[in-house]
DNA sequence: GCGATCAGCGGCACG
DNA sequence: CGTGCCGTTGATCGC
């Protein structure tokens, strides 16, 4: 297929929303919230007409050398080769592909469901946690939230049995430094609200050497929990109750 | 081409390091760090020879619905479909593409270079700062990291005209709380070191009310910074040196 | 629309 | 290798 024949196909693509392929020599040059240039080469252009996004890969990495979602994306030719363009605004972007030699187009029609779906992710263990406070520790309970703290900062609000309030923080994988600095932010803020003593504890399967070392300086707590993926469980040694995994679950 | 002769195809292409894509009815398990499922449907796989990386598309979105790095790769016929396996350990993960039917399979030879020219990184933009520091305040001066601090882990370390150390974080979009938390960890960092006045500076374009709040009730600075990329201009009312930008250069 | 946070973050550079 | 941190972060959810 020439250059303007695949100029007039991508655009009838992008317009009944296909997914569009193209493979061959470009460059690729970017303007926006920064700016690249990638020279001559052979790649792969991916045009996705579900949401109008743009990607040019090459043979390496996950994640492409150039993209664009939600663009305006036109075609044009330019002293034989097929120039393609992608803009948008908020933020102001552009991209220009110049095809200088077309190795393959293919557009194909798509369904448009997105029905991924996701076992384990951090939401899922804090929530499985907070059902479960008892395991951390005996007499630990969800406290009732309220007026700022009603919802999506604080992971989970807790109550000792002497009844201090426990700010927990939940991690899906090794914690931080961040997570710390996290934690310290939301103690901080409860602090405000409540006048009682607050505990701060950080929970993950893991803590880097200086999160732990930041953390104990705080005065806050660490309780080290190995997710099963979808089931918490917590590793403490001798004492582990069997419970079917999702990966059995999915087998 | 039917899906055995494409199995053995793509483990043709994945030997030889070329770019693979499949276009078909398929269905994905993956088991690792999470788990998910996707059930059957179009999709686009992508499979990039040049370092082994794996990627299921869909019709939207710049990123694949799943996908693997450093896999090891490996074709296998199951019930008359196309079984894909991905796999890796460190961490240890699982992919298994199952293609009902295959509506298109091509590999292409690639080439390995990456030469993409970014401008306008933050470390581009903070050294450029470096060596502008009077810019932000008369009489302001790097000084030099090495010995003070493990390098890298402060944007810029600087001296004002009155001898205090002055920690610079740069930020080249606006900044938010984590970036406040930082120039704290690292203010707090060189307060241990140096028996001398600390002043905490954070310099981007923009920042959140929030993050601002916190900023000042540490005592730090905001120094607003409108980057024309590649080179940093400050946008300070009414006084403006005029210099070609990285767009006209591009241009 | 902006703000805040998660992500199977990915990718990179330094120790 | 791990640790830290940037990213044109992208994607999601709550306000």
């Amino acid at each position: 297929m020439d250059l303007s024949e695949a100029g007039r196909e991508l655009k009838n693509a992008v317009q009944s929303k296909k997914l569009a392929i193209l493979v061959g020599e470009c460059e690729v040059k970017y303007w926006g919230r920064a700016a690249s240039r990638l020279p001559r080469g052979k790649r792969l252009l991916l045009v996705k007409g579900g949401d109008n996004s743009l990607s040019i890969h090459q043979n390496t990495k996950i994640r492409p050398v150039n993209y664009m979602m939600d663009a305006v994306i036109s075609c044009a030719e330019k002293d034989g080769a097929l120039l393609i363009r992608a803009e948008k605004r908020k933020p102001a972007e552009k991209i220009e592909v110049v095809f200088h030699s077309l190795e393959h187009f293919k557009a194909f029609e798509m369904e448009g469901k997105n029905d991924l779906r996701l076992f384990g992710s951090e939401k899922e263990l804090s929530d499985s946690l907070a059902e479960n406070l008892s395991f951390i520790e005996p007499g630990l309970k969800p406290v009732k939230r309220e007026g700022i703290l009603r919802k999506g900062i604080v992971d989970i609000l807790a109550e000792d049995k002497d009844n201090n309030i426990v700010v927990i923080e939940v991690k899906r994988r090794q914690a931080d430094f961040n997570a710390v600095t996290q934690l310290a932010r939301y103690v901080e803020h409860v602090r405000k609200i409540k006048d009682r003593k607050i505990r701060g504890m950080l929970i993950a399967p893991a803590i880097t050497e200086t999160a732990l070392e930041m953390l104990k300086s705080l005065g806050f707590e660490f309780f080290n929990l190995e997710f099963e993926i979808s089931n918490p469980k917590a590793k403490i040694k001798g004492l582990e109750k069997r419970q079917p995994t999702i990966n059995e679950f999915l087998k």
